[in-house]
RNA sequence: GGCGGGUUGCCCGAGUGGUCAAAGGGAGCAGACUGUAAAUCUGCCGGCUCAGCCUACGAAGGUUCGAACCCUUCACCCGCCA
């Protein structure tokens, strides 16, 4: 007999576009409403926090662990020392301890994403504690001897570096084999029967679940979700400042609440699925109201604040939410109170001068952390502005005057780049 | 180990002695139009004490009045052969 809730998950799942690519789906419906099932997936450590394109699959595990089923986050510990292999380049190794510092920077992003209580709580694991105890024996013996190098060859990750310039390293040639083993071992330990990971591990994904029939006649699970796109072709999850990290001091919240909010309207329908949490006809009326009335953006606040609240937490919301409605509202910034000025530019990069300050490039420079060349090239292209005012000269400077509540000037460049000069005395 | 090819600005990529801060494309930035959107058009796009100077074409030396371009050595990458 069939449990729904159980079951349940797995067609939200696919009503939200989620399973680009699956083992057996209908072995897998089997398997989730004979009971709870144990799944996992990994997140290696290439660098100190995780970034968007972990994002989907924070979610979906959360997805699956709300649906009544118990998560493994596997963290690399092992695997970051390795590297997946790029499609274009060999990875630079990092050293053993850097990796085993972001190791337990990743453990904590995790964290808020899943729960740790309850019948179906989560577990962290770390694939160094069974890789990093194997001996070269065991591995070649015992796990190397069930993967075919035809098959290997022919993974996508594989098969693009052979035909590359830069070839490929047969350390990160034997990553499949890592990997493959993560699942062997935690459909061993935890008897993990589903791995999920992002649509460029699929082939990762199945040697796992390849490993575990060979090695140990059973049949698991594992499905791949789809690589987020944007409707302009260019490659998702790209910022100012580069990618879009999840922790605070690398972009910072209001960062983050800023780039949902400036989603692609023809993006919106395919990002609320895969990335909001709300159900399936709430949904379906933002994605018409963002249709019909697109300059209310009605999704991509939606998005924004679900997504920082999430991340970052609700009281963060609140402040890069009053900090938008300050730098972008319709009222001169010189209207603004203290409090709500103060609190809406704390969110903005901000410089402390003492004294005479000085010229106005500079100090757009040193703000928003860009060249001064860069910073004279916007004055004289006429997209620097203080106080929301066009700065007109590249010699001009702050006057007295100049000064919001005697403390603070606010400098622009473009629409959207904000930076805070504050005054102290 | 041998032979051949390669290493150019954020990325791709042209350049093979002066006219090169280096074609072209992409990315990025700004302006106009808008909705803090997209598309489109325009300008910019190494740095600085900015009509000039400095730094840059894998690294170090050399030839030359002058080198990204020629020579030498080194490093790394790719391919073929052993």
């Amino acid at each position: 007999m069939s449990s729904p809730d159980l079951t349940a998950v797995l067609d939200d799942l696919l009503w939200r576009d989620l399973i680009a690519h699956s083992t057996d789906l209908g072995a897998l419906r089997d398997a989730l409403a004979a009971g709870p099932i144990t799944y996992y997936c990994g997140f290696d450590p290439t660098a100190p926090s995780l970034h968007h394109g972990h994002l989907v699959q924070l979610l979906t595990l959360r997805r699956l662990q709300l649906g009544g089923h118990r998560p493994l986050a596997l963290v690399g510990g092992a695997t970051g020392l390795i590297g997946d292999p790029k499609p274009t380049s060999e990875r630079q190794l990092n050293d053993m301890d850097v990796v085993a510092g972001w190791v337990e920077k990743i453990r904590r992003q995790i964290q808020p994403f899943l729960d740790f209580e309850g019948a179906n709580a989560a577990v962290v694991v770390n694939n160094l504690d069974w890789t990093a105890p194997l001996s070269a024996i065991e591995f070649l013996r015992d796990i190397g001897k069930h993967f075919r190098v035809n098959r290997m060859l022919a993974k996508e990750a594989v098969a693009a570096r052979l035909e590359s310039e830069a070839g490929i390293s047969f350390t990160e040639f034997s990553y499949q084999i890592l990997q493959g083993h993560d699942f062997l071992e935690l459909h061993r330990r935890h008897g993990c029967v589903l791995q999920t990971g992002g649509s460029d591990q699929w082939g990762n994904l199945t040697a796992g679940a390849e490993l575990i029939r060979r090695a140990d006649g059973a049949s698991v699970h594992a499905f791949a979700t789809p690589l987020l796109t944007k409707a302009d072709g260019t490659k998702f999850g790209k910022t100012e400042g580069g990618a879009l990290w999840l922790d605070p001091a690398m972009t910072s919240p209001y960062a983050f609440f800023q780039f949902w909010l400036n989603t692609d309207d023809r993006d919106i329908p395919g990002y609320l699925k895969v990335l909001s949490f709300r159900a399936r006809p709430e949904i379906e009326e933002l994605i018409v109201a963002t249709a019909e009335r697109p300059q209310a953006r009605a999704g991509q606040r939606a998005l924004a604040e679900e997504l920082t609240a999430l991340v970052h937490g609700r009281d963060e919301l609140a402040r890069v939410q009053a900090a938008s409605a300050a730098l972008f509202g319709s009222g001169a910034l010189e209207e603004l109170d203290e409090p709500t000025l103060t609190a809406a530019l704390a969110e903005a990069p901000s410089v402390s001068v003492t004294g005479e300050p000085p010229p106005l490039v500079d100090l757009l420079a040193e703000a928003l952390a860009i060249s001064k060349s860069e910073a004279r090239r916007a004055v004289r292209e006429g997209g620097a502005y203080l106080n929301n005012a066009k700065i007109a000269d590249e010699g001009a400077a702050a006057t007295d005057a100049d000064w919001l509540h005697g403390r603070f000037l606010v400098l622009r460049r473009g629409k959207r780049s904000v930076a805070v000069v504050e005054r102290s005395r």
